[in-house]
DNA sequence: ATCCAGGCAA
DNA sequence: TTGCCTGGAT
């Protein structure tokens, strides 16, 4: 009786915290200016395991040599591999041509939004997926990588099952919090917080919008 | 030396 | 669903 109550609140409070939060603290990137799906897609294929702030200068030069996907699909794979091995994912560049040329061939150069056909393309996994049709597409889904696990287990005090990105407790829960109308802002949002806020180790727990009712700092308050 | 993390194959 | 791949970070 008190627990769907409780929970509601929680998730209100966590949501509208992590919002006004991201006003005032968010920040910004040249892929978060656009709605291109192309432009979206490429940034996210660069930020995979790479930090923000070195991505920045790599995908700006990028995106002026190969403005879209028909130019990326005509480009040779010694000039994609010069990009990509600048964020130590050379081994990556084979796969982006073959997916431009996909995109081209199949799609007529558009970038479907569409989950399905988002997942058959090589090197667009479940996050990539998710990040475009919430960030590109205007579709409500939720991203979640392991820095948003994180969050939603400190916050919520759930222990994932082995890997978060696998667990249905996390991914039930993260699809349940996310606000329809403010999907985009919201993602971008739980990603800023996990990066300068809620890190892996030495959280900045003082600075924290969550941490009035977050459960991790109530059970780290003993130390 | 080990861990991490998203994509992917088995 | 489980384990491997890659290379930067710890």
């Amino acid at each position: 009786m008190e627990t769907p109550s409780k929970n509601t609140e929680l998730i209100d409070f966590f949501v509208n915290s992590l919002l006004s939060w991201y006003y005032q603290n968010g920040r910004s990137f040249p892929w978060r200016e656009t709605k291109d799906p192309y432009q979206i897609l490429v940034a996210e294929l660069m930020l995979q395991r790479t930090k923000a702030s070195q991505v920045v200068p790599v995908y700006l030069e990028f995106i002026k040599e190969f403005p879209d996907v028909f130019s990326l699909s005509r480009a040779s794979p010694e000039r994609i591999r010069d990009y990509f091995s600048r964020l130590g994912l050379e081994w990556r560049a084979e796969k982006v041509l073959t997916l431009a040329k996909i995109l081209v061939e199949k799609y007529g150069g558009r970038i479907p939004c569409d989950k399905e056909k988002l997942l058959s393309l090589p090197g667009v996994g479940e996050y990539i997926s998710a990040a475009v049709l919430s960030f590109a597409c205007n579709v409500p889904v939720a991203v979640v990588d392991s820095n948003v696990v994180r969050i939603l287990s400190r916050y919520f005090g759930i222990t994932p099952r082995g890997e978060g990105r696998r667990d249905k407790k996390i991914l039930e829960l993260a699809s349940k919090i996310l606000p329809e109308q403010f999907h985009r802002e919201y993602n971008f949002a739980i990603i800023d917080l996990a990066a300068l806020v809620c890190t892996p180790r030495k959280p900045k727990c003082e600075m924290c919008p969550l941490r009035e009712k977050c459960s991790w700092v109530q059970k780290n308050k003993k130390d």
